[in-house]
DNA sequence: ATCGCGCAAATTTTT
DNA sequence: TTTGCGCGAT
């Protein structure tokens, strides 16, 4: 008996289909992960294919380790030249090879949304945009997505016509990406475009790839967008041996450019793509998949499939309504606290999910006080934080002598009397030579209108280049205490005595430890040990990623960052309207936002395989604000035989008096029944009195041309391009269209 | 040049 | 509730 033969029926021809393209359909707890690794081993030991010669491709670093470990336990030999990474690290690797062919240097930094804030923010004083107006929030958003889609300044300049804010936004690119390649630097989304801007203007190095990746793995496929979906094709290209895992119904990143298109359109792109569906779960028992396939199947727009397991029935899930977000925490650390006394199971076998990072707070301080080891996932990053920016800004400034805006993050701090007006009398000098920011500092002294401010810049410049010096035989640890000595960082933070400034130096010290570990993985590794390859890999990190499995914590953490995982008791907390589905998506008038919250709602529940609480409060405060909710729209779509309610759920007493302000909505949100009886359900038009490329009416939007049909099983879902409002996607069972 | 105060905005999700 | 920014005082 064979390893494979201890998958299904469905796994095996997965496993086994080994040649041209393949779409895995893969439902939540399915066994994809065994799939994949079994197809690994199966390419390897059976097919003979060299490791050397697979490459997989997942979301999180985190998600690669454990595939390179699943594999490593089931494949003979040579697992460790199986290139496993996601799309991030996969470009970094190939564009710190071949980056020059594009005109940038092969050392190049790569900015984080910090970064790109305060870059978009000068970009904008030269192009004098108001910000006030256009937030560089929002610039870059638009910069994103197009890059999202692959498309360059210069195409989107064309395509902005004469609307004045897009203008405004195609300057700012174009200024932008000239500033970051004055400055070497990418950000996040440059990795994957400047890839395939590589891959397509040196056919030499794509075919070098293509013959290396013969067999190409992609996981949580329904989150690739089409920049990242154009680099596999390419890499595919040649030999065709694609395979893709993916779920629709997880599909949680459309916001972030996620093209679910291309699942859907998988089979158009490679026609001879073989489809394979994984419907039997093997995580949950049956009342949570139940509830899950009872929530999800209110979406409209999906690929129709329906999971089913054999495993046992279980608990009901969980369902608990309270006063305040106080008493929710409290109810959950207890619930915690009593399973982990009576040895039911230990801290690391439950998780907490909640929809917004802020929620977070309540739960922190409810553990501290009852004493529940946990763990904070995601939140303000560990590399966000202003003393690791500062430092990181040091090693930057050291490496990668273009890096302006490292520069000027640390050229005054410590405090070196270097003000703004120096400051841009540097810049000037440097505009009109025609140099980089650090050769114009290096050249202070020819800076006639500087003064006296000369004599404060060149210690600065002295102390640079004497690290620099150093490069060579001093590794990236001795160089950061040393960075960290004769700044005098910690021993300022030393004199403030503050618990602010503690935790500041811990951190510190953490970052230390960071830069240690990882010299000694590359040791281990026999790699060598650079400044550029720890700065790239703190900059690709997530916080997922340090998630460690062993440790006995309570996971804390968004929906979005549980992607991927699963625990024994999963608590989804803040299970109101306004909070979860947001309040942004509530309002909005495209219905497919309240859907991607439902997958969302979808993927929470999914992550349970023992145990489901579903927790709300009638009042929360939100920055400041008391609201009042009603219980989620969610919890009212789980069939209420699954559900336990609680003993003492109706007899809670409102214990403080209401403000008459919001007396109203929140008497609503009391009175609100948790569950509806009767569901209403949407009729599907068997036909449709209009079709693609038909000018239609809408009684809010008016006339427009449609775009697109697409065909979501329960109904139509239709996108129109309408002269005043633009594009929007609508059912076609609720926008009611005319055909004109 | 630096500090500190007060006002405004933000909170949807992340590699 | 927290963070960030601008402006005025030192």
């Amino acid at each position: 008996m064979s390893i494979y033969d201890t998958l299904n029926p469905e796994q095996k021809e997965a496993v086994l289909q080994t040649e041209g393209p393949v779409l895995i359909l893969a439902g939540a707890g399915s066994g994809k992960t065994r799939v994949l690794t079994h197809r690994i081993a199966y390419l390897i030991d059976e097919k003979g294919i060299n490791p050397w010669n697979i490459m997989a491709i997942t979301f999180t670093n985190k998600a690669a380790g454990e595939m390179r470990e699943r594999v490593d336990k089931i494949v003979g030999f040579g697992s460790e030249s199986i290139w496993v990474s996601t799309f991030h690290s996969s470009c970094v690797r190939i564009l710190r090879r071949y980056i020059d062919r594009l005109g940038y240097e092969n050392n190049f930094t790569i900015y984080d949304t910090d970064d790109q804030k305060s870059l978009m923010k000068e970009v904008c004083k030269k192009l004098n945009i108001d910000t006030k107006i256009y937030k560089e929030r929002a610039i870059l958003g638009a910069i994103s997505s197009a890059k999202d889609n692959l498309v360059g300044p210069e195409e989107y300049e064309k395509s902005v016509m004469d609307d004045y804010g897009r203008k405004k936004i195609a300057m700012a690119y174009t200024e932008y990406q000239k500033e970051l390649k004055k400055n070497n630097a990418l950000d996040f989304d440059d990795l994957i475009v400047k890839t395939v801007e590589l891959f397509q203007s040196c056919p030499d190095v794509l075919d070098s790839y293509q013959e290396r990746f013969k067999y190409i793995m992609v996981d949580e496929y329904q989150d690739t967008n089409t920049a990242q979906f154009k680099f596999v094709s390419l890499l595919a290209g040649k030999y065709q041996n694609l395979c893709v895992v993916g779920d629709d119904d997880q599909s949680i990143y459309k916001f972030r450019g996620a093209n679910i298109g291309n699942i859907l359109g998988f089979e158009k792109v490679f026609p001879r793509a073989k489809v394979i569906k994984l419907e039997q779960n093997y995580r949950s028992t049956k009342t949570i998949l139940e509830a899950a396939n009872q929530v999800i199947h209110n979406n409209i727009g999906r690929k129709a499939k329906t999971l089913w397991t054999d495993n046992e029935i279980g608990e009901p899930v969980h369902y608990r309504q309270f006063m305040n977000g106080y008493e929710e925490a409290e109810y959950i650390a207890g619930d915690i606290s009593k399973r982990v006394r009576e040895g039911e199971c230990e801290y690391k076998d439950c998780a907490i999910l909640y929809r917004t990072n802020a929620q977070s707070r309540m739960f922190e301080e409810k553990f501290l006080m009852a004493n529940i080891p946990y763990r904070l996932v995601g939140g303000v990053n560990f590399y966000a934080r202003k003393e690791i920016k500062d430092l990181l800004a040091y090693l930057k400034t050291v490496d990668n002598a273009r890096d302006d805006l490292a520069v000027r993050r640390i050229i005054n701090v410590p405090k070196r009397g270097i003000g703004a007006a120096s400051l841009s009398k540097v810049q000037d000098f440097a505009d009109q030579n025609g140099i980089g920011f650090y050769d114009a500092l290096q050249r202070a002294d020819e800076i006639t209108t500087l003064g006296r401010a000369v004599s404060k810049i060149t210690p600065f410049v002295t102390f640079i280049q004497s690290l620099r010096s150093k490069l060579d035989y001093i590794s990236p640890s001795e160089l950061l205490k040393d960075i960290i000595d004769e700044t005098g960082y910690v021993t300022e933070l030393q004199a403030e005595k503050t618990e602010e400034a503690e935790s500041r130096i811990e951190n510190i010290d953490e970052l230390i430890t960071k830069v240690v570990s990882y010299e000694e993985e590359c040791e281990a590794n026999n790699e060598e040990i650079s400044l550029s390859g720890f700065l790239e890999e703190v900059a690709l990190i997530a916080d997922i990623d340090t998630v460690d499995g062993d440790d006995n914590r309570v996971l804390l953490m968004t929906l979005h960052s549980a992607k991927g995982l699963e625990f024994p008791y999963v608590y989804l907390a803040g299970m109101e309207d306004g909070v979860f589905p947001s309040y942004m998506t509530i309002v909005s008038d495209d219905p497919t936002e309240i859907e991607e919250e439902r997958r969302l709602c979808y993927v929470g529940i999914t992550r349970a395989m023992k145990d489901l609480t579903l927790t709300c409060a009638q009042q929360r405060m939100i920055r400041g604000e008391t609201q009042y909710n009603k219980p989620s729209r969610f919890i009212r779509e789980i069939p209420k035989e699954l559900v336990d309610l609680g003993k003492n759920f109706k007899e809670r007493k409102i214990k403080e008096i209401p403000l008459p302000k919001g007396y109203q909505q929140m008497k609503k949100a009391i009175k609100e029944p948790a569950f509806m009886q009767k569901k209403f359900e949407v009729k599907k038009a068997s036909s449709l009195s209009y079709d693609v490329g038909d000018t239609v009416k809408h009684i809010k939007f008016g006339t427009g041309v449609v775009k697109s049909i697409i065909d979501g099983g329960r109904d139509y879902e239709v996108t129109v391009d309408f002269e005043k409002a633009g594009i929007k996607k609508m059912f076609a069972s609720f926008a009611k269209l005319k055909k004109l």
